[in-house]
RNA sequence: GACGUAAUAACUCAGUGGUAGAGUAUUGGUCUCAUAAUCCAAAAGUCGGGGGUUCAAAUCCCCCUUACGUCACCA
């Protein structure tokens, strides 16, 4: 074991419906891969994430829905941690924001906050509706904008015309919940206070740790345009109660500051789980934390985060790096998941279940690094026919099979390399360090695609030599001595990425954990190796019609 | 409106001052161990437009156009 540790985050999802492609391709995926990438490299590591279960969404969803919050939350937690699972997503630990140890962590800290004086309080009018009892969020509450005359302005912004607007600006506001005209009332509310000086200091260190530009200037804008303060209370029934403090006890805590602690809580039940305890981690200067998030809560974790963790106990470290992606469309349009225009994850296993490492593949070698980026099926089935079957599983076929052929499925040895052979291998090495160098910084799009290359390596490797028609026993021997090299190497790296894969290749290679011996496979003598199987499956024209007929 | 990001072959992208690159798709050839897969080759680009700096610009600077994102009670 190493000596540095890590902590790898996943960005909570929030709990009104099932997780899409774009949780997989911007957070999920590049921040497993990374712990699995810590994990074969034998780095201590805890991978945790959990379910956002408060909020005003949640709340507005059970109404439309004539349900309670609580149903809503436990349909999609339980569904979203299944189909993580399914995906090989290697969480330590899925947790959830409703559960008592959250709660109760997140308004230790919060009132510990509150003692320090940290919060201000600040009266805003909040428009209300009358039949539900309920402060409506603005982006609850629609009209004509007072500047382009839009009629269906949110009361906080036009998105027509871009002005942001004032509470009370709207004209003709109009609650979405019930149709009817909300009235504007009086209401008190904790902020935060950002302070000018603490976000300089954040910049200068993030600047320092060598967080990316999107980020930083991110930041700068915020300390440009001169804000100082959030609210962080709610006039909502559904989330964490403020019941200690009396003036506040109607009140719950802003999702975001919880839920920003979700991965502390989660560590701590990890840590009551498997009895050791993990929160040292959490306090401890060498360890390395990650987080991997998407674009549109980067507020939360560089500025909301700092801020809250160490007034509370300034122990707590603050990410060495954040992985921020941008957003991945389907077809070119955006992906929504209140709007229902989304690829749902447990859509794609009930009608492709042998497709997982294809969509894996296509999610990765699609992921939105420095823009958003663009799903379609065309892709999809293009990467699984051309890529996955016709470079890489076809390598692997062939190899399997020519050693059946060849020497009934055992193994070569007493190989004797010539220059070639050499060379290849070397080359084969200097792909293997680029993928490692992509992968720490934290581009997995050409790390998938270096490790595709290593087939192409191979294959070309195969044509060369010709193992098929060459008469010589030692070349046959010598040829598929290193082609199985080769392959060794593509399976390590493969379970990276392609983890159903790697795990069929292990089968088919008649291998298992003994015949790792310090990261490598090593077969003993005389080894069999299992009949070929195929590894992944051909998409006919036909077949991608139907998969285009039932998800869009 | 302010701020930011981007624009390179049909598609997806790489390329931060020195003769335009890769993969896919297309076309031709080759192999026959392999899931009509491999391998080789061809064709394909005024590097969004305009101006400037430089011996030299996709790359640096300025202006414009287009697309996308963020903008302090959505998460």
């Amino acid at each position: 074991m190493k000596n540095n540790k890590y902590i790898i985050t996943a960005a909570l999802p929030y709990t009104n419906g099932d997780i899409h492609i774009g949780h997989l391709s911007g957070v999920f995926l590049p921040a497993d891969i990374y712990n699995r990438y810590l994990k074969l490299n034998k780095y201590k590591s805890i991978f945790i994430s959990g379910s956002d279960e408060h909020g005003v969404n949640i709340l507005i969803k059970s109404i439309n829905e004539n349900t309670s919050p609580v149903n809503i939350i436990n349909k999609y937690h339980y569904m979203i941690k299944k189909n993580l699972k399914i995906f090989k997503i290697s969480l330590n630990n899925y947790f959830r924001t409703s559960n008592k140890i959250h709660k109760k962590y997140s308004l230790k800290v919060f009132y510990k906050l509150y003692n320090k004086k940290f919060f201000i309080e600040k009266a805003t009018y909040q428009y209300y509706d009358k039949l539900y009892n309920l402060f409506l969020a603005d982006r609850f509450v629609i009209g004509i904008c007072p500047i382009c005359n839009y009629k269906e302005a949110y009361s906080d912004i036009c998105e027509k015309c871009g002005n942001v607007l004032k509470i009370g600006d709207l004209k003709n506001p109009i609650s979405i919940l019930t149709g009817k005209k909300p009235v504007l009332k009086k209401t008190i509310n904790l902020f935060l206070l950002f302070k000018k000086k603490y976000i300089i200091y954040l910049y200068n260190k993030y600047k320092k740790l060598k967080y990316n530009n999107k980020i930083l200037k991110y930041i700068y804008n915020f300390i440009k345009i001169d804000i100082n303060k959030r609210s962080i209370t709610r006039d909502i029934k559904w989330g964490i109660f403020i019941k200690k403090i009396k003036k506040f006890n109607n009140k719950v805590i802003y999702v975001w500051f919880e839920a920003i602690l979700g991965y502390i809580s989660s560590t701590i039940d990890l840590s009551y789980k498997r009895k050791k305890n993990y929160i040292k981690y959490w306090k401890n200067k060498n360890t390395k934390l990650i987080n991997f998030i998407g674009k549109d809560n980067i507020v939360f974790h560089t500025l909301f985060y700092p801020i809250i963790i160490k007034n509370y106990n300034k122990k707590y470290i603050i990410p060495n790096y954040i992985n921020v992606n941008e957003f991945l469309k389907i077809n070119g349009k955006k992906i929504s998941t209140s709007k229902n225009k989304a690829i749902f994850i447990s859509k794609f296993i009930k009608y492709l279940p042998n497709y997982i490492d294809s969509l894996r593949y296509t999610l990765i070698s699609e992921m939105p690094i420095n823009k958003d980026s663009n799903f379609t099926w065309d892709k999809f089935k293009n990467n699984n026919n051309s890529i996955l079957i016709g470079i890489f599983g076809n390598y692997f076929n062939r190899i399997i099979v020519l050693l059946h052929k060849k020497f009934n499925g055992y193994i070569p040895n007493n190989i004797i390399l010539t220059k070639y052979d050499k060379y290849i291998l070397n080359k084969v090495n200097k792909f293997i360090n680029k993928i490692n160098k992509y992968i720490l910084k934290y581009n997995f799009r050409m790390a998938i695609n270096e490790f595709i290359n290593i087939s192409r390596i191979g294959n070309k490797y195969l044509s060369i030599t010709t193992p098929w028609k060459e008469k010589n026993n030692e070349n046959i021997k010598r040829s598929l001595y290193v082609s199985l090299e080769i392959l060794k190497n593509i399976t390590k790296i493969s379970y990276l990425f392609l983890p159903y894969t790697y795990k069929k290749i292990l089968k088919i290679l008649n291998i298992n954990k003994n015949n790792f011996i310090n990261n490598n496979i090593i077969f003993p003598l005389n080894h069999k190796i299992n009949k070929p199987k195929i590894i992944f499956k051909y998409i006919t024209s036909n077949k991608l019609k139907k998969i285009k007929l039932i998800f869009e």
